[in-house]
DNA sequence: TATGGTGTACTATGTTGCATACTACACTTA
DNA sequence: TAAGTGTAGTATGCAACATAGTACACCATA
């Protein structure tokens, strides 16, 4: 019952390479709102971790409000939420900064950053 | 002898923050190819860490090609590099469509991202 | 009503990374 | 020679991560 696929790979934790997963899955409509989210327990047993990784997956799935709990059932994909202030500030100042930074500094132009950002947004199409 | 600043802030790891600092100076030529860096001991005083941590700083970034080592005299800053394949493939890959996935997810517009690398890549000119 | 599945909350252990303190050594410059 | 350089090592305290196991309140369903 796991509608999204992960690949482990060392050095970074677990529970955020499933969250990445998640939300990789949501953006590219693998994972629809109103799609019911696999238990602590399916998914523990499903990925082969622990309980408690697990549990901590979906407790910041749903502080970050990609996943609504239904009490006695289970959790739900929600629909997608407009990002707060905070959020847009730390993604269109701080991450971009860090990425131009970096892309500078190894001598990559900024066409081919630009055309990246377009490429990797065609992926999974709609503006 | 300090040129360049830095604010830390709790969470992220103080080294990671300095190096990142480097890179900023360096990118904004704040910091000049052949311009002298300043020692481990230097580094720990003047910044109030351990010098064990002052130490990590520049071993990572001489292997990160950012400083050589001139042996008895200390560091100097060295000339940008052309990224590596895997490096390139980081970036452009990696890097950006966390990035995308991210904004997506928080319903942010693909001309708002790009508008915001273009801004980023001005304020410090150049192509 | 009873059963089973749900999220949630504990305690505990072992490993790893981060930052600190301190000591020591080989090297080169002045 | 003396002082400064990078480098290496041991040790401590703290926090994050992942694991194991137990327990509880809640709700849906048979």
């Amino acid at each position: 019952m796991i509608n999204f696929s992960i690949k482990f790979q060392s050095g970074v934790p677990i529970y955020e390479q499933i969250i990445y997963a998640v939300k990789k899955a949501v953006v590219s409509e693998q994972l629809r709102p109103g799609d019911t989210f696999p238990s602590v327990r399916e998914l523990s047993k499903d990925l082969r971790i622990n309980p408690n990784t697990a549990q901590k997956v979906i407790a910041h799935l749903v502080r970050e409000k990609l996943l609504i709990i239904k009490p006695g059932i289970g959790s739900v994909v929600s629909e997608l939420k407009e990002a707060t202030d905070l959020q847009r500030k730390d993604i269109l100042d701080t991450e971009i900064e860090k990425l131009v930074v970096e892309a500078k500094r190894l001598l990559i132009n900024k066409k081919e950053v630009i055309d990246a950002v377009k490429s990797h947004w065609n992926l999974e199409n709609e503006e």
